[in-house]
DNA sequence: GGAGTCTAGAAT
DNA sequence: TTCTAGACTCCA
């Protein structure tokens, strides 16, 4: 038996399965999605199993044997190593990086090469220096010792025990080993059969009185208890308990457990609510389509407060009782504990929940529940759409129009697009829920025609369109809360130069007056904490990169936020050697000053990178919020999702087009979704709601539909724009960027490839007589133009329907490999890119 | 990604 | 002619 394995080397030459002999011993271990450690060159790699065969395609003396398997069940399915495949084939990356990011960090291999001394004859050590002696004396001491802690121990040495490996007086062995391990906790168990306990508890002496209280706590709950608990419970030392195993009454042994970050949470089960007449027409759909089995893509547009979530429950409840599974993705940003308490509370411990706030182990833990089969359900976010599942039914994306879903670094796949491809693997639905999906979504979508829906459905399937679920009634009919817009230029105009409209002001105030609360959300974006100075308007930049630098009150520095440059905090202008350099805190910081200046007592809570980057802050925030000891919820864009609070009755938006301006064809869309999300925030109970936007271009087409809850308005005025200058969903793009350190250079092999890949394109027409619809825009600077010392320059190329180009991109990319690896040349691609940076 | 190997130019 | 640093190649 052989295996295909593909190595844990991500570079072009290493970017395909390599076969291995399979011991007999390890052929039960080794399937498909296996991890196993394999001997590549001259040390040992961690690598997947993709195949099994039993004709190798290399001859079979010239295999090597796989060293071992890593699990002992394999953490990848085969529908995973295939989908692997696929990743890397459309978003153009190395298989393992593709397959290395289905599993979770724990997993990735941390190697290490161990150093053992070999037999000597005291003789030998006439010769060394004292440090050399020492060192050989602490390698007796260890055994044996990880190489990288040997040098570190003994700098300056490291040549010398280099030498020691290859003369052989050092031997050197590699080993693989899991980041994390797995939880053992020692447990104590009572003895077979308990009634034991009765004679032992007369044999013990008069005065072990503290043994004797564990004998009793046994007696009357005969069942294995945790050491800890134990011993916390009766007030006795760890030393007692032992002191019974010793005798052989009872035992202590290791049991494996799981980190459950919930454990000591209760979740109120929840029954299904009844169903609106909307909602229900929704469900049915959904349901129709789980019961027949068939792959189906609904998207669902439900105004916030419409009951999505109510919607989602009943159909992974459906989808449960047809003996599948289901996996739903929320934005990072809005797996609230809020949220997390609702899908527990209606299926309890059937769920994994696997986000980035969790430590490493939790999510291994969480993740390995999964695969072990004890879970049916799992939420989380972007890359919760690899849970190895094996009988998949249904996928959800929550707030589908979020740019989180799409990763920004390899492989940069977007989920939305992973989870249409398993769904359709597995005959499963896929959901994707927003009150403002993204354009491309909305484009694809397709309302069903009431007179023939066996025939559209058939229509649909073959177009792979999506299929429209509209929801536009708030449940309980609360409406939507009115949207003021307030001009900050007339506000200027008449004199205030303070970030608060009065308009806002007087809301804001009336509120502290009723006691009632208020969501303040300011865009992160375009307010970020810089450094400038007020003499001469030098502003702090990083060495670098072609970025201003970040203030970070924290620690007294500023820091480049890309390469991690940092400098201590300066008193005076580095231009000028004026004293007026002023350090802008993070926006929030600015507004919750200005605040309290002009609302004196006023209680707020901030939320922002800075106050939530400690574990359980962000649940701890807003559990104070609900419990109103706070006035006023200040923060970014994490306020303005998927939060509900029944005494929030205003909502103010600080400045609403500080996106407008950016260099990204998606502004508008962003705009408009933002100042939707966040307006469904207020009066979502008996209380109404109000809001204000407050904007420097209140005339913005954005703005006015947003203002007046206007969805059908705001597509179409986009979709036009969109076409009128040819962006998504009327094209596809790749982006690539091209980096160096010398700009000639760089323009140069710039132009070459942008020359490359049309050269590639008309050669592929002349073959197949079609001609391609691409076109290739640039080089030009990126908007980043400089990063780490490196420049960069950018090609966008554009297509519609010509399905071949990202395969001439990687033609082209490939063709550059020389200069890639001599002059340190290096090539980003891509596809369907969110940020154009 | 990493190590053994090849090769061209500099030091001897 | 020997030494050494950087490029090249291969890994099953």
């Amino acid at each position: 038996m052989y295996a295909k394995v593909i190595v844990d080397v991500p570079s072009r030459q290493t970017n395909r399965p390599y076969d291995y002999f399979v011991p007999p011993a390890l052929i039960p271990w080794v399937e498909v999605g296996s991890r196993v450690g394999v001997p590549f060159g001259n040390r040992t790699v961690q690598g997947f199993v993709v195949d099994l065969t039993k004709r190798p395609d290399v001859a079979a003396g010239k295999l090597k044997d796989i060293a071992g398997v890593l699990d002992a069940h394999p953490p990848l399915t085969p529908e995973l190593v295939e989908l692997g495949r696929w990743v890397s084939r459309t978003y153009l990356c190395h298989e393992i990086t593709a397959l290395q990011a289905m599993i979770p960090g724990a997993l990735k291999a941390k190697y290490e090469r161990l150093v053992r001394l070999e037999p000597y004859e005291e003789s030998e050590l006439a010769f060394l220096v004292p440090r050399q002696l020492e060192l050989i004396r602490y390698l007796e001491a260890k055994g044996s010792v990880p190489l990288d802690d040997l040098i570190q121990r003994y700098p300056g040495e490291g040549e010398w025990i280099k030498e020691q490996i290859r003369k052989g007086r050092f031997s050197e062995t590699n080993s693989i080993r899991d980041r994390v391990g797995r939880k053992k906790l020692l447990t104590v168990y009572p003895p077979e059969p308990p009634e034991l306990l009765e004679q032992y508890a007369g044999e013990l002496p008069a005065r072990a009185a503290r043994q004797k209280d564990v004998l009793d706590y046994l007696r009357s709950n005969p069942h294995p208890v945790p050491l800890a608990e134990l011993t916390k419970k009766l007030g006795v030392g760890a030393g007692t308990v032992k002191g019974l195993a010793d005798k052989g009454w009872i035992s202590i042994r290791e049991v494996e457990v799981f980190r459950d970050p919930y454990a000591d949470r209760d979740f109120r089960r929840t029954a299904p609510l009844p169903l609106t007449p909307e909602q229900e027409k929704v469900f049915g759909s959904i349901s129709r389509s789980l019961t027949n089995s068939v792959h189906r893509v609904f998207l669902l547009h439900g105004v916030t407060g419409s009951g999505k979530t109510e919607v989602y429950l009943q159909s992974i409840q459906q989808c449960l009782d047809l003996g599948r599974e289901a996996i739903v993705l929320v934005p990072e940003i809005s797996l609230t504990p809020q949220m997390v308490e609702r899908f527990k509370g209606r299926f309890g411990d059937q769920v994994a929940v696997l986000h980035s706030r969790l430590s490493q182990g939790e999510r291994y833990d969480e993740w390995r529940k999964i695969t072990l089969g004890q879970v049916k359900v799992a939420i989380g976010a972007r890359s919760a759409v690899f849970a190895p599942f094996t009988r998949l039914g249904l996928i959800i994306l929550d707030e589908e129009h979020e740019s989180s879903y799409k990763q920004e670094d390899s492989p940069k796949y977007h989920a939305r697009e992973v989870a249409i491809r398993r769904a359709r693997y597995f005959g499963a639905a896929v959901v994707l829920g927003s009150a403002t999906p993204s354009l491309e979504s909305y484009a694809r979508a397709a309302e069903e025609k009431p007179d023939h829906p066996d025939a559209d459905e058939e229509a649909l399937a073959a177009s792979r369109k999506y299929r429209l679920l509209v929801m536009k009634d708030r449940v309980e009919g609360r409406p939507l809360p009115p949207v003021h817009i307030v001009d900050m230029r007339s506000e200027l105009k008449d004199g205030n130069r303070s970030m608060f409209s009065r308009p806002l002001y007087n809301a804001i105030e009336q509120r502290l007056q009723r006691k009632e609360q208020t969501v303040l959300l300011l865009n992160r974006r375009g307010y970020s904490t810089f450094v400038m100075c007020r003499t001469c308007g030098y502003t702090l930049s990083c060495p670098h990169c072609d970025i201003s630098l970040t203030y970070h009150q924290s620690s007294q520095a500023v820091r480049c936020h890309y390469c991690g440059y940092a400098e201590r905090q300066a008193q005076v202008c580095p231009n000028c050697a004026s004293e007026h350099i002023r350090y802008f805190g993070t926006g929030t910081q600015r507004v919750e000053e200005e605040l309290a200046k002009l609302f004196p007592g006023i209680r707020v809570i901030r939320m922002d990178i800075d106050t939530t980057s400690e574990k359980g802050a962000h649940e701890k925030w807003l559990t104070q919020f609900a419990n109103q000891q706070a006035d006023v919820l200040l923060g970014t864009q994490m306020v303005a999702k998927g939060l509900d609070f029944p005494n929030v009755t205003l909502v103010g938006v600080i400045a609403a087009d500080t996106m407008l301006n950016l260099p990204d064809f998606r502004a508008a869309e962003r705009t408009f979704q933002l100042m939707t999300q966040v307006a469904g925030r207020a009066g979502r109970h008996h209380l109404p709601g109000e809001v204000f936007v407050q904007t420097y271009t209140p005339e913005h087409y954005s703005v006015q539909c947003a203002s007046r809850h206007d969805f059908h308005s705001f597509v179409h005025t986009e979709l036009e724009m969109r076409k009128l200058r040819d962006y998504p969903p009327y094209c596809r793009m790749i982006l690539v960027t091209l980096s160096h350190e010398q700009i000639p250079l760089l323009v140069r092999t710039a132009e070459t490839f942008a020359a490359r890949v049309k050269e590639m394109a008309s050669a592929e027409a002349a073959r197949t007589g079609v001609l391609s619809d691409m076109e290739v825009l640039g080089p030009v600077a990126s908007p980043i133009s400089r990063i780490k010392d490196r420049y960069r320059f950018q090609c966008l190329i554009k297509y519609r329907k010509d399905t071949s180009v990202s395969e001439r991109v990687r033609e082209a990319v490939s063709s550059f490999d020389d200069l890639v690896r001599q002059e340190r040349l290096q090539i980003s691609v891509d596809v369907d890119p969110y940020l154009l940076m």
